[in-house]
DNA sequence: GATGTTTGCGAAATTGTTTGCAAAAGGATA
DNA sequence: TATCCTTTTGCAAACAATTTCGCAAACATC
């Protein structure tokens, strides 16, 4: 194995001290024309690059933001941290992926990575279970910015980046009114989560007040095979309902394989809205579902612009909301 | 902001020397029992963390792989990811993501952050275009294994991670046969693409050797909308073909939204197989698709092995192929 | 000729951890 | 008391890059 040049390498070679060599690879004023041209041309020759840990332990930081998510296996996040890393990247910083997979314990692991990595900041969307948030708030003593997203916690003072939950849920109400529908079943994620809740109480307030006429079936899905038991149960018996909202991605392919195990026609027979991360899995079916979309990879790219703006000091905290907007796609 | 506990610190408040702390914490043999309970609980009182960094700079290694993808947003190299990512973290290394977004350029710029970051090892997927791999096998002169998977080159000397490309779609045409089929239509990825090209081989040379009845139309589709109009194309005309297999999840998605379209009844009209990362498409349609996995989770289980035996001295170059396996669901 | 300014560069400190070697301290034995 | 261990600890170098401080020498100004 043939070790990498160092500024020391090159210094020896030249006769020169560590230091002009290093400021004659930044183009320092203080260094000659000739001198910086035969350092450069010995430092391509070589095929000298910065060796990253030196710069790091001496700045104490890191171009490395630390991601972490519930699980990346999720069409949700894996187009938030695609969107991330394509900027990250464009700014000079690396990603670090952790999983907490839905476990504090791990989380709280993974918080270690980071704060040992000095990493440049943090993105983090917390697990169901996370009661504490101290030791997120901890990082920021150590001058690590913490920005969360997606879920976030309830309370604190924090940086947090949203998704509009209310404002998808209420344009999703408003639309199967506009489309006058009668008997809507909706299908909402685990009954725990805040997002579910969000969600449904929106749903549900923005249909009380403003359709008399219009009933509403609430359910709640654990995963895609609930909400196929429960579509089938409902969607059974001809005429019962005639819409069904579906809060996610995963639910809504629940129901559309119930929807063709019962070979009920779309939309005439029944009418699909569904709130979803992009157009992958409404473009699965057709008719296309029509869903509206609150996007990971938008999601993304406000993270990492809220994050440069908190480092170059507009360390306010506030909480941004990524606004949602209908996609009409012929099922309802 | 506070500054993180050093050795340092805590050697002078305890008079003690920075190496003595060092091995304390590390309980080496030297150290005296009562000197090491000291150490330990100002260690833990003060919230020491050793500093990544300086460790890096100390070893020139970190306890980090990098990854390099095409891209992360696709249900099979997210699959990767997650299962890599929770081997590792259980290994006690991180990961750093990096997409090419299949562009060569870019990729090569990926590689110089992992050789600055002195990862302990990359995994990559090649791009469509990548023609020198010269830059790669620099890699492992500064003693940095580079493993490849899926995408990897064709003809060079390096550790190889492969989906049994020949076996799935052998196994595919195999289940074609036994189910006695007579007209099928394959559809395969972009034609200048080695996988498409292994599997159309592979595919086409067991229908033809193993039966003479069966007529096989094969098409190539570089995206799901051209699997969509292929299928409509060939299967408006009622019995002209009789079953469709698909090379991959995306191309299976064209296919389904077609099916639905022409309101064909699956498997008595018209029977479907694929080959598929794992049963998440798949088992978004009633009845669920027949289909043969090659799964990316697997995959990077096998290839985090690879690397932890490589780096432990096991250096001989091999390629390693994943086995595939039938999963029935009724859509053939 | 004295003083100030600029140019070009080097020495040394800094960052946190590890490690080989030296050495001190203490006890036991001759 | 001298010698020899053993146990325990410290020193200093090494890792690679950056940065501060400041030295000289050249040059300009009065």
């Amino acid at each position: 194995m043939r070790t990498k040049a160092t500024l020391k390498h090159i210094s020896q070679s030249l006769n020169l001290s560590i230091s002009t060599v290093s400021r004659a690879l930044k183009n320092h004023p203080d260094i000659s024309d000739q001198t910086k041209q035969k350092v450069m041309e010995l430092a391509s020759l070589m095929e000298y690059e910065p060796n990253t840990h030196a710069i790091n332990l001496r700045t104490n930081k890191s171009k490395t933001f630390g991601v972490i998510v519930p699980v990346i296996s999720n069409y949700f996040y894996h187009s938030f941290i695609a969107a991330l890393e394509e900027d990250a990247r464009r700014l000079g910083y690396a990603l670090i992926i952790l999983q907490s997979s839905d476990d504090p314990q791990i989380e709280l692991e993974n918080l270690r990575i980071c704060r040992m990595n000095r990493v440049a900041g943090v993105f983090v969307s917390i697990t169901a279970n996370t009661k504490d948030i101290k030791p997120f708030l901890k990082l920021d003593e150590v001058d690590i910015p913490v920005i969360f997203f997606d879920k976030v916690p309830d309370f604190e003072a924090c940086n947090k980046i949203c998704l509009a939950d209310t404002e998808a849920a209420t344009m999703a109400a408003l639309t199967i009114i506009r489309k006058q529908k009668k008997k809507v079943l909706a299908i909402f994620g685990n009954e725990e989560m805040s997002i579910s809740k969000k969600r449904k109480q929106a749903f549900l307030s923005v249909i009380e007040s403003q359709s008399s006429s219009m009933e509403v079936i609430s359910e709640h899905a654990d995963n895609a095979d609930d909400a196929f038991m429960l579509t089938l149960k409902y969607g059974a018996k001809t005429g019962f309902i005639d819409t069904i909202f579906s809060m996610s991605d995963e639910i809504l392919t629940g129901v559309m394989r119930a929807i063709q195990k019962l070979k009920k026609n779309v939309p005439n027979e029944i009418g699909i809205i569904s709130i979803c991360n992009n157009n992958f899995i409404p473009r699965m079916y057709d008719p296309e579902i029509s869903f509206v979309e609150t996007s990971g990879a938008d999601l993304g790219k406000l993270a990492i612009k809220r994050m440069m703006d908190h480092m170059s000091g507009k360390t306010f905290v506030q909480e941004l909301t990524l606004p949602s907007r209908l996609v009409e796609g012929g099922s309802l």
